[in-house]
RNA sequence: UGGGGAGUCGCCAAGUCGGUUAAGGCACCGGAUUUUGAUUCCGGCAUUCGAGGGUUCGAAUCCUUCCUCCCCAGCCA
């Protein structure tokens, strides 16, 4: 059996890492277990392309019935913080993935690691080096030419196992001695040029104090890590494919040493997730971030996981995601457009439908009586009738979409216009009279008169045959509030690259790629139903789109939205061409 | 110019050992339904697999030459 998906029986797509782990189940290499890991250093918030490496790594658990561990990646005390862990923590089980009693960190294997490092030093595998970090430099050669071997290289067994031992005591400064792994400094690929497994740093570290003066480096803590854990499949992106061969080398010395059994855990590259109108690096998020172009890390324009939630995208929607874009080893870019239309699908099938007017035109219907008012009934999702109805209060005066009146109509314009019959939704048949004008000439109000015999659900309401069909508030009962309406924070699709146009040498600061409409606040008119919305609770505004009740600035019976994505709309689309 | 990777429809991406019509999704274009110009539904959408040679009855899949793009010279991860 292979590729099983043991979760919901749907065929999982084929790809290259579930043929690696089918071919592995084939030979019986791990018995038939999969573990792997989502490895995060606890230096920053996860963003979009984190959410890719979750979803593939707890995914291939899932699927194939084994389990994946949340490890923190704690090897640099300088750059991690307690705080960055809890947020990822948050931001992983937020995507609804759950680690068990995996939870594990590197910060926890440094006695074992020490040791590693000491049976690699016995073996002749590894050697203190007292060369000062410039001069390690020069020596390690060039990409095209080799290096040349430290003087220290040579340095004997004992000596470098004694240097070692003090350098974890504390006994030398920071940048004095490193532990290097000896292997061939003239060799093509500079990762293998004997590159430093430890480094002294006396700095603190958020999870053992200041119990360790000397910190492993990425390069040598991550294969200990996975071969502890006894992970069988370690995912990571391709720029650590250079990496492999040590990864190989280290594990191997290792198991020569007796302290891992094999088979050893293997290394797999995919390719990083590349997101067009959208900036993922850690130094750009941080710019963004500190130049206070956005509003923080949670600012709902920001491709952070919290930035995400605030928007209002849902965990099942990066699920359909990751999905959809697959994953292999070739560089690609995906349109945000893909990872917007999975929000879409999925809100769109489980978000209740609400009405709101967002840029509210006076609408008078001059033949209903004055002071009186009824209630319309209104699904709550057209495709799920089991959700029942809410009511609408009806009156004279509503407050309508301000582009939803033309008194000049364009071609195909089926809205309101004088003479032209429009239904509002869930209410009357109305056909326009007019409009009133202010001094300048703007449209201040609506006129129309109002189809007693149409309103909806009543027999014969479905007699007249419109083509327009336009939402509205009751303006005696509108909830006025807050919404914010996001759009994408880069008016360019790929921020800070040259353009078509732009100097061979010319260079492109990505902040000047932003665009700068990314955010509108307005007040909306909206519902009276809406006004009990609670923090995070999500709606489709007919006919605009799917917005959240903010969790950060909505305050009981006053709830703000935010706009997670709007609706399709080909009539606005056409009218762009 | 060293080493490691990648190039299949506008964007992703299947395509195990060469085998006969090159999956699927998204986008796009038609058309039908529709009290959201939304959704849904039907139909269309690569004689061609970065380019050129070659092997073969037969190649995206094998050989070969070339082109393009990405990554690597932290005591970061």
């Amino acid at each position: 059996m292979t590729s099983t998906d043991k979760q919901d029986g749907a065929v999982a797509p084929s790809n290259f890492i579930r043929n690696l782990i089918d071919d592995d189940n084939r030979s019986g290499k791990w018995g038939g277990r999969v573990e792997t890991r989502f490895p995060p250093e606890p230096n920053g918030y996860l963003h979009y392309g984190h959410a890719k490496s979750i979803c593939l790594n707890f995914g291939l658990a899932v699927s194939y019935g084994g389990s994946c561990h949340l490890r923190f990646d704690d090897t640099n005390p300088e750059k991690e913080e307690q705080e960055y862990a809890d947020s990822i923590i948050e931001a992983v089980k937020w995507l609804g993935f759950d680690w068990g009693k995996h939870l594990y960190h590197a910060s926890d294997y440094f006695e074992t690691m020490y040791q590693c490092a000491q049976s690699l030093i016995r073996a002749g595998k590894a050697y203190v080096d007292s060369l000062p970090a410039e001069e390690m430099r020069a020596l390690r050669g060039t990409l095209t030419e080799p290096g040349k071997n430290s003087p220290w290289r040579d340095r004997a067994v004992e000596e470098s196992l004694d240097l070692f031992a003090r350098m974890r005591t504390g006994e030398f400064a920071d940048g004095t001695h490193v532990l290097r792994a000896k292997i061939d400094m003239a060799h093509p690929n500079i990762n293998l040029r004997d590159p430093a497994i430890y480094r002294i740093r006396k700095a603190s570290h958020h999870r053992t104090g200041d119990a360790w003066n000397i910190y492993p480096m990425y390069t040598f803590a991550h294969p200990i890590e996975d071969a502890i854990e006894n992970i069988t499949h370690s995912i990571c992106t391709l720029e650590f494919e250079d990496q492999r061969p040590f990864y190989d080398w280290l594990l191997d010395a290792l198991a020569e040493a007796g302290h891992f059994p094999r088979p050893l855990p293997q290394q797999i590259e995919f390719a990083r997730l590349n997101l067009s109108y959208v900036v993922l690096s850690k130094r750009k998020l941080i710019e963004l971030v500190s130049k206070s172009h956005v509003d923080g890390w949670d600012d709902p324009r920001l491709p952070t996981l919290i930035g995400a939630r605030r928007r209002g995208f849902t965990a099942e929607g990066f699920h359909r995601f990751t999905e959809r874009i697959g994953v292999s080893k070739a560089d690609s870019w995906i349109d945000i457009s893909v990872l917007e239309e999975c929000m879409r699908e999925h809100l769109n099938e489980t978000a209740p439908r609400r009405v709101a007017v967002l840029d509210p035109l006076k609408l008078v219907l001059t033949n209903y009586p004055e002071g009186e008012s009824e209630l319309c009934q209104a699904p709550n999702h057209p495709l799920k009738p089991e959700l029942g109805k809410r009511d609408m209060p009806f009156g004279r005066e509503l407050w309508i979409e301000r582009e939803d009146f033309q008194e000049q109509p364009a071609k195909g314009f089926h809205r309101l216009y004088p003479g032209n019959l429009v239904r509002l939704r869930y209410g009357y048949v109305v056909r326009c009279t007019g409009c009133e004008k202010d001094a300048d000439g703007n449209v201040v109000a609506v006129l129309a008169e109002y189809l007693p015999d149409s309103k909806s659900g009543t027999p014969g309401a479905d007699n007249y045959k419109v083509k327009g069909n336009l939402h509205w508030v009751g303006a005696a009962h509108a909830y006025r509030a807050e919404v914010r309406l996001y759009d994408r924070l880069f008016a360019y699709p790929y921020p800070g690259q040259r353009r078509e146009g732009d100097a061979a040498d010319a260079e492109r600061d990505f902040l000047d790629d932003i665009n700068p409409d990314s955010k509108r606040v307005i007040t909306a008119c909206l519902e009276p139903a809406l006004k009990e919305a609670r923090p995070e609770e999500r709606f489709q505004f007919e006919r605009h789109g799917y917005f959240i009740a903010d969790r950060v600035d909505s305050k009981a019976g006053e709830p703000v939205f935010n706009r997670t994505v709007a609706l399709k709309d080909s009539w606005a689309k056409a009218g762009t061409k």
